[in-house]
DNA sequence: ATCAAATAAATTGTATACAATTAAATGTTG
DNA sequence: CAACATTTAATTGTATACAATTTATTTGAT
């Protein structure tokens, strides 16, 4: 493939992959509406149904997200009541944030979400497995 | 698997899906600088280089990108000088984007952004070619 | 112990994204 | 051909994203 050809769209490895992102997210926001949330928000929330408690340092290295995003998007959590924010004691450099009851209870609603966002990705399973093998394998080169 | 597994972050295909792209994207922040572009404002431009002119509309659909996300950037772009917008006289609902000289040019300096990009990607040829396989197989079902 | 370097959030500024609505132009249909 | 539906951009409102900077705190090296 010479340059020019590279310089088209349909030869791009990254033109799909973020339209194929946005795509799925955008699918994601009519099952995430009925819970209040939102796709990152979503993941936030997956983050914390599995730690329970998390720095916001270390959640922004979970989701590949920096405080620019993630300090103003967890007030709105805080606000919406699933999640507190406090300063960690042994070090007030760090933000800990930790699951309410209301966050808790919340994952009840969410286990149905997984499922539905299957059927919303027509790939058969075996192409489904690759895809998430190549990406998380991409991931690891970052 | 269960579906309280499905929860979790690692379980999920949307989200290294969503983070590679994020961070592909950002890789190229770096290499489109020079030139000016924003990554979305340089797919816009590779429509443009194959294509001449084209209408808002059909943008759009080649992006998967709504007039809400294009408009005020178009509008930006021809501000830079790189593109003209202006209503199609056969159906004035229409808006047709062009390219200017400067826009045409600007191709000159992109013409080295695809092979610098491969490089920032650390896959196995195979891996990159079966991943833009499966992704494009994604797209076709949306 | 002290002060410079490093770390963690927060803030600021810019640029998407997209749902929902609006406005203008064009198509369609009785 | 007039009323209504559809189409296309633009607008409005909300929510990310991230680079760069700032602020507060902690670490480390002398």
């Amino acid at each position: 493939m010479n340059n020019l050809d590279m310089l088209k769209l349909e030869n791009q490895l990254c033109f799909p992959l973020y339209a194929c992102a946005k795509e799925i997210v955008r699918r994601y926001t009519p099952l995430l509406e009925p819970l209040g949330l939102t796709y990152t928000q979503y993941i936030a929330m997956m983050v914390l149904w599995e730690h329970k408690n998390i720095s916001v340092k270390d959640m922004g290295e979970l989701l590949y997200l920096d405080s620019g995003t993630l300090t103003p998007m967890l007030k709105k959590m805080e606000k919406a009541g699933w999640i507190t924010r406090k300063r960690d004691e042994k070090d007030e450099r760090s933000v800990i944030i930790s699951l309410t009851d209301s966050g808790i209870k919340l994952k009840e609603k969410a286990v149905e979400v997984p499922a539905k966002m299957v059927q919303c990705i027509n790939l058969e399973q075996s192409d489904a497995m690759q895809l998430y093998n190549l990406l998380n394998k991409l991931i690891k080169t970052f």
